[in-house]
DNA sequence: CGGGATCCGTTACGATACTG
DNA sequence: CAGTATCGTAACGGATCCCG
């Protein structure tokens, strides 16, 4: 793609990643390094001709880095540099913005707890609003159980239950969705025991998730295996 | 340009403002109302073919809005909806990332004292910080003055000065985006008297403006330096 | 002169097939 | 698994023209 051309941070920024499919390459590197087949699998849509242009691209300019045996082809993989750490601000303020543009999950088939936690929570997290600590909470979501752990930009997120977890909150697939897109009112909700929410840190939780992204104060890499994830909620 | 077909919330946010130029139109338009000329003159390299779908597109979207007698010509007002000022968040992080991709200003020709203005505060202002009365500044660059005066999330800017202003700062213009871009020491510029600031907002203002978005390359220098100045400015 | 519309060459993208 | 090669189509970029 040609520059804009001017000499304008906004602009200079869409150079790097204002091609299609840059951020969204992105966005999967930002769960963990990955290799080609995985960004594939993950992006439908996108020829395998045009992620290795991206890819390239974004190498070249910094962004990601290609890790594995220099000229071979067989495990190669592709990680998010320190610079490309520091976008995660800026996906997190389009997932703020997009989440109102999706339509009610009801009408999503398969719509399953992960892809409801990945959708409302992974993206929309003020996490400079995090206790040094972080927040452990303990997830049930249409009867499946999850651990999600908050104290980085991207939660860690595991199956299973916590007893000591901090915050407890049950609520449907669609719920979760419904409530960060403005669609419940999350008051009505916790009275007619719709979502059931407890624990000592329910305040930092719902500031955390209540407030409008904005640029983070100090962007870190919480780097995890989403591999891990897919594997133990199948 | 197709939609990315996912259930995601960036990738819903990139179907409405990821295809070219339509950012860049965003920002012309958070400077306030603008023409279809305005915009043209603003964007060298958009052809007003294109200008005029994605102006439509946006509209259909409900992110801008067109204004102006409904079948005349002349006279048509493109500006901002309440969803469209909501994306002034994505603008700033991609601002905040992008200032570290500009070369150097040293190296630009006919770079103006409004020219570093609109570079580096302009979409770098972390405004949740501001005062709820604002900041009043005042600026000498180059040996020009303006008033700025900081209450939301776009600065109001004028020529003149103000003797009674919270903040007074006088800069060149070349280090007033040097020092966004971190590569000036601000503690060391401002004992040196290469930067001269003062006034009784002068924490506020650094806040605001303040070095989140530290360069990739050695983010524990920016921190270091703003916690010398912080402690230098008691 | 502001606010577009039309036309057209070039580039980028999308789908499929193929290979070390 | 990690790409490369090919090719039809859609999007973009530049120029020109039109209309109030």
């Amino acid at each position: 793609m040609k520059s804009y051309g001017q000499y304008c941070p906004i602009a200079a920024a869409l150079d790097v990643i204002g091609e299609r499919w840059s951020l969204l390459i992105i966005r999967e590197l930002s769960f963990g390094p990955q290799r080609f087949t995985d960004i594939r699998r993950a992006l439908p849509g996108l020829s395998p001709n045009l992620l290795i242009d991206r890819l390239r691209l974004l190498d070249e300019q910094g962004v990601i880095e290609r890790r594995g045996d220099a000229g071979m082809s067989s495990r190669a993989v592709y990680t998010l540099t320190a610079s490309g750490t520091e976008l995660l601000p800026i996906l997190q303020s389009l997932a703020q913005w997009g989440i109102h543009h999706l339509p009610d999950p009801g009408e999503i088939l398969n719509f399953s707890p992960v892809a409801a936690i990945r959708t409302a929570l992974f993206n929309g997290v003020a996490y400079r609003f995090l206790p040094p600590e972080g927040i452990r909470v303990s997830l049930e979501i249409d009867g499946m159980r999850f651990r999600m752990l908050l104290n980085g930009p991207v939660p860690w997120l595991r199956g299973g239950s916590d007893e000591n977890a901090d915050v407890k909150l049950k609520i449907s697939a669609a719920d979760l969705v419904r409530w960060r897109q403005g669609r419940i009112l999350v008051g009505e909700a916790l009275q007619s025991g719709r979502i059931e929410l407890s624990g000592s840190k329910v305040e930092a939780f719902l500031e955390v998730f209540g407030f409008q992204a904005a640029p983070a104060k100090r962007p870190e890499l919480a780097i995890r295996s989403i591999a891990a994830l897919k594997a133990e909620s199948n």
